[in-house]
DNA sequence: GCCTATGTATAGTTTATCTATGGATAGAAA
DNA sequence: TTTCTATCCATAGATAAACTATACATAGGC
């Protein structure tokens, strides 16, 4: 039984970013938001999350405060920047790109 | 400029068993099918080619002997086995699953 | 007082891909 | 005939990303 990766390799520095469009959240959240809106199928793992964090912060493609929760705990929150929201776009569009070909590969038809 | 990969992480196997199953082919015409399939979008470089090669040949999802090409060179043709065209069916379902998965968190829509 | 969920973070390992080589030969070009 | 290009195989070493395991901390429920 080969094991499944929790996530196609390559992929989480755009699933950061894409969630953040929706509204700043702290690490935490992301993996969450993450986990539910793939239904379960994609996991963030810690050891995933933080080190990638630190590379967007690095990038300037996120920004962090910490602040409050609601519930009243310490937590670091991650904004998009606008070089980040232009960062998305490139990388969303490679992804495309490759989804492309990738489809032409899979496909049985091979027309000339 | 963020470089942009030749392909994405996680999918070379599964590129490399969906090409035999048109015919069995050597390495060099591997690299090659997938290159022209994807319209120069994917490029499996020799350092990722061999070792792939070298991994399939392990699991026993494909078996190699070698042959003259129609240009009468030496050459190792690889032949997908039956263990292998399953193992593809697999790795094309878990990718699929994921494709959907990520398309879920890209997209914009968050209704209930 | 203990357990679970929430929350951040790093060290160490593993795996996949890429870069850079090295070798060999057929056939075309010079 | 020598040189170049395309064809062909293969590995060693570097790099990058993800995973496992661990450590720490606290709020709130039982």
């Amino acid at each position: 039984m080969a094991k499944k990766p929790d996530l196609l390799p390559g992929t989480l520095d755009m699933l950061i970013l894409k969630t953040l469009t929706r509204s700043p959240l702290h690490g935490y959240g992301i993996a969450l938001s993450i986990k539910r809106l793939s239904d379960d199928v994609l996991t963030v793992e810690e050891g995933s999350l933080y080190p990638a964090l630190q590379r967007l912060l690095l990038q300037g493609w996120v920004k962090a405060e910490w602040k409050m929760t609601e519930t009243n705990r310490r937590a670091r929150f991650y904004t998009l920047t606008a070089a980040g929201r232009k960062q998305l776009g490139i990388e969303i569009s490679q992804f495309e790109q490759m989804m492309v070909a990738i489809g032409r590969v899979l496909e049985d038809a091979v027309e000339a």
